[in-house]
DNA sequence: GTGGTCTAGACCACA
DNA sequence: GTGGTCTAGACCACA
């Protein structure tokens, strides 16, 4: 189910994050839903079970996870809410500047940057 | 002319070493043209002037920039000239996988990205 | 008669004694009273039975439950009896101090938290 | 400046984030104050520099500080405002339930707990 | 110099 | 069984 790269720049827990995050927010972990155990999931990518656990324990400290006593961590039932639309879009704005300024030094047109975006936003691969 | 941000998760001397790729690739810095030289552009942008260095460096590896005694750094002569349309699109392309990528974690509409990108595309500021 | 909450970061077990300890120097669970019975409670609260009987044996061990062979606990009988105001006050105190530290790293002004205080204490749901 | 008990209940990196949180909201370390390195703070300590580190970040992602590559980590500059008075309420209200919950049981009268409350909150201590 | 990641492995609290 | 804390110590990226 989740995919653990040694090779990569990305640290072995980061990827943990990411795909967690994805697959909670894609509903193929839906709340409730029970993690393998920080040892289970250890053994099987032969990483050591603290990579896993700080991985769990900052999903947790996000709210995607929650911790139950004795039992594997689950996804969490009450996900926080969603912002509102705007503070979403605000989330966004950093990576949008960095995409303005870097289309601006390439020169290229308003145009050809949209465009290039809708095509990759319509992708549902 | 550049814009260097030491709160970003980009390590400084990659940001610029992005930025002068893109203004090469984008025709703003033509070969020949001298770039700042190390003190001055650590000065501006207080920054340790070992992280300039190292960028330089690697531009200069990669062909990029040339090294030329006693003056300062400059874009390389024999440099594949200004890149094409397609050759500048695909040098943004990781920036928009990383944008779609966010926008769809947020769950924002297609229709709300692209609005955005486009109010941010038209500020001249 | 029990409230347990399996989210709380205090243990369960702990939570258990320290209800039991305040109903006995309440006087609401008077020398000689029964307790439900380890299977019942766990089972009433869907906690594991030995976490029910961890806070029983703790309590049996400093002298405020009583083990009855083939009977259910009871609070003993040489109990201090009914606490005083003042050592009443006394088991309050960790909490208070608790709630004065966050206050205050809230920057929430006495009357704020006083008047919150009282409109808890007033409802009697 | 400070004090770090290994022997104490509360694990160590959590002692280390509380008392930091306590001098930043005291004011005694402002905004921009350097913390610290982990490494010296570990050696002062007789404590594993990652013990610091986790500390630290934790530190960081609330917002408390902010790390500056290749320099001691920092009070963050811009700490994130304060939330509304009914937010800060709100953050409250777990505590105040269980501290009304234990009164109860303690068969305390509301002028009691209310006066012990004041109390504490008078003691600038 | 700074902090971050990771492993090996001990030990603990809780259920 | 579950997850959490901590040390020892290697190795790395960045400034």
């Amino acid at each position: 189910m989740f995919i653990l790269n040694p090779h990569s720049s990305v640290p072995i827990y980061q990827q943990l994050i990411d795909q967690v995050r994805r697959l909670v927010a894609g509903g193929q972990l839906a709340p409730g839903a029970e993690l393998p155990s920080v040892r289970e999931m250890a053994q099987e990518h032969t990483v050591h079970p603290m990579t896993i656990s700080k991985a769990y324990s900052l999903l947790e400290s996000e709210g995607i996870l929650e911790r139950r006593r004795g039992k594997p961590m689950a996804v969490a039932q009450q996900n926080k809410r969603h912002g509102s639309l705007a503070a979403r879009l605000k989330q966004l704005e950093p990576q949008l500047d960095a995409l303005v300024l870097s289309a601006r030094q390439l020169e290229l047109s308003e145009t050809d940057v949209v465009e290039q975006l809708k095509k990759k936003l319509g992708d549902k691969s």
